[in-house]
DNA sequence: TCAGAACCGTACCGTACGGTACTTAAGCGG
DNA sequence: CCGCTTAAGTACCGTACGGTACGGTTCTGA
């Protein structure tokens, strides 16, 4: 796994890091070592003696991105129907927030080039940074709930992989592709509610009517 | 739009786009018009001359595959159950084969870096070649559905992105990241139909008990 | 047969950028 | 005050690549 624990940057290094998001960001141009040094007003020395090398700037971001991301996790024993249904759309805002932020689509933006470009293992470093992770988080909700009999399933995985597709959707790959879509608080509140209906509605319990029957999605 | 019809190139033409899809995928190193004159035998001067830039040429790779990719379409008319459930798990095997073959995966890459750099709107003709492309498709199919009282939703729009999700959840982002996913003629069939059972299972007309109620997804 | 177009192969140019070296200045322990 | 470390600022180098120019060759049509 590349996800480390809490980098132990300096705040210094933590701003070269920030220098490169905004870049990243601001897009226009590709990311160079010198508008790095400039934004930062650092050397481009120094740059290499932290970081290695250009990838090693962006790995370091990347995480550093993703370890000031993650949201707490939830109690998973007394899980009743209303505190999963709860719990899980909590997690559908925040994923939706995070991967509709200027931040994260810059960085998979970068992990996608670089993944094509075959060197460098950055596009796997975003991966278990995003995907991944969110993945791992959500997982021990749904077998908690599945303990607690309101859930029904076999396959972790694949429920998961569905809850991932009912929320994002075609999100991800439109705003990649610059897609400029609104993405307002209001929208991702509900779209996290309708995915969490939608996932109700699959692979709820069938003995908790009180979750799964609430009314059709439209 | 940015969906031409049928690109009207000559055949000398259409095998240089070929010799660009090919280094894409085989990617390794990024695609240089050098590269492509020499994998095609002709002059880069040649290439400038039809495609008018490095841009123009990826555009023009872009519709050509994707006028290459399109498939038939279905009739509308006495559509029943069985016929609404074959046409979709058609569209969606035909889906998920598409996007997760080479091309599909180095072109998508393409856009997403392109529409990193602001320059060019090649995300934007990905897009409306891919993902906008299959919805329009798709559409039509739902609203025939729902004419005929086997669908029950009010957006299609929306309606639509469902079904997108249910069907790629997170295959494409992890493919443009570089995991390595098996996709199987025969898992994506499965796929198709367990994307095409869920969706029934949100969207199935409550008096079509014969398509919706079939077996819970496990 | 000849003129002209199309086009291949290659050489060339300018620039952008990753990475390195060097100079200077600031902080700091002794 | 002095040596040492850190790092800013800048100059520099090598290379890769987009785009152009040009000579030579094949094709085409009269």
């Amino acid at each position: 796994m590349e996800t480390a624990g809490e980098p132990d940057w300096t705040q210094r290094q933590i701003d070269v890091l920030d220098a490169v998001l905004d870049l990243l960001v601001s897009g226009g141009d590709a990311l160079t070592t010198a508008a790095v040094a400039r934004k930062a007003n650092c050397s481009k020395e120094t740059l290499y003696k932290w970081f290695g090398d250009r990838d090693g700037l962006l790995a370091a971001t990347v995480r550093w991105q993703a370890s000031r991301v993650r949201a707490g996790n939830f109690d998973a024993q007394h899980l009743d129907a209303s505190q999963l249904r709860e719990s899980l759309e909590a997690f559908a805002v925040n994923w939706l927030t995070v991967i509709t932020s200027r931040n994260s689509i810059a960085l998979n933006r970068v992990g996608v080039s670089h993944a094509g470009s075959g060197k460098s293992n950055l596009g796997r470093i975003v991966l278990e940074n995003g995907r991944f992770a969110i993945g791992e988080r959500v997982k021990p909700l749904l077998e908690a709930g599945r303990a607690n009999g309101l859930l029904d399933f076999d396959d972790t995985e694949t429920t998961f992989r569905t809850f991932f597709g009912l929320l994002g959707r075609d999100v991800q790959i439109r705003l990649l592709l610059g897609d400029r879509m609104e993405t307002t608080d209001a929208e991702i509140a509900r779209d996290a509610a309708r995915a969490t209906q939608q996932f109700f509605a699959l692979y709820g319990a069938s003995d908790a009517p009180s979750v799964t029957a609430e009314h059709k999605p439209h």
